[in-house]
DNA sequence: CTTACATTTGACAAATTCTGTCAAGTCAAT
DNA sequence: ATTGACTTGACAGAATTTGTCAAATGTAAG
């Protein structure tokens, strides 16, 4: 995931922000979660985040841990994929931003100089 | 993009469709504008099958070359992206396959063995 | 059938992206 | 200032994607 699409869009993503939602609502912690299912803590929490996506055996094992819906989980993870190659493409914002940055960068190399 | 999934959906993808109907109703060889655009004769081929994906330049280029509505390119090409995602998930015909396909490779070793 | 030309296919290395691991960082409560 | 929970960033290895090329296939004409 480029950081221009990270910052401009959202943060959370749909599934994150749900098991987080579910494991708070059981009053687990990340940690525990995390090692229960043989994950990384730092993964969970990018996961929980939307920094980083998981798989589809990752989901349906959070799933199983969380003893919630298993559909649930995959539907929104996938809304998540198909919601991030759609915000990819929203990169006029970005490019507008490249092209201010190389002038600037132009401008300041000319007056240095 | 895995071989299971190319299989059992879709050949041409809508972007791919639309360019070879585009470049065959203006008489260009493939060839020629796969030169034109210095994009190797294989690869652009592959574009117009579905087989590979083409990057956002090169889209637009295309479009430049095609004389046609860059817009309704880059719309078709996401379009491919979000069926082809969402198509990946589709995958329980694939794994009913793969266990069908594990169990006869089981059966063919006891009879040979 | 064999030549000529257009397209397709497959294999490959180089480039890019994704993944898990870890150490160091922040933050809140004590 | 210490502890505990979570977050961040850097990194190497794995996996995927990319362009290039040669060989294969298809097709029309002589």
């Amino acid at each position: 995931m480029t950081n221009s699409v990270k910052s401009i869009f959202g943060q959370l993503g749909n599934f994150g922000q749900r098991i987080r939602e579910l494991r708070e609502n059981k009053g687990i912690l990340l940690r525990q979660m995390a090692a229960s299912l043989e994950i990384d803590t730092a993964i969970m929490s990018k996961f929980e985040r939307g920094e980083r996506k998981p798989n589809r055996e990752q989901v349906k094992r959070i799933a199983r841990f969380l003893k919630t819906d298993k559909n649930e989980l995959l539907t929104l993870w996938l809304a998540d994929k198909v919601q991030y190659i759609i915000s990819e493409e929203m990169s006029l914002a970005e490019e507008a931003l490249e092209i201010v940055k190389r002038n600037i960068k132009d401008e300041t190399r000319t007056h240095t100089d």
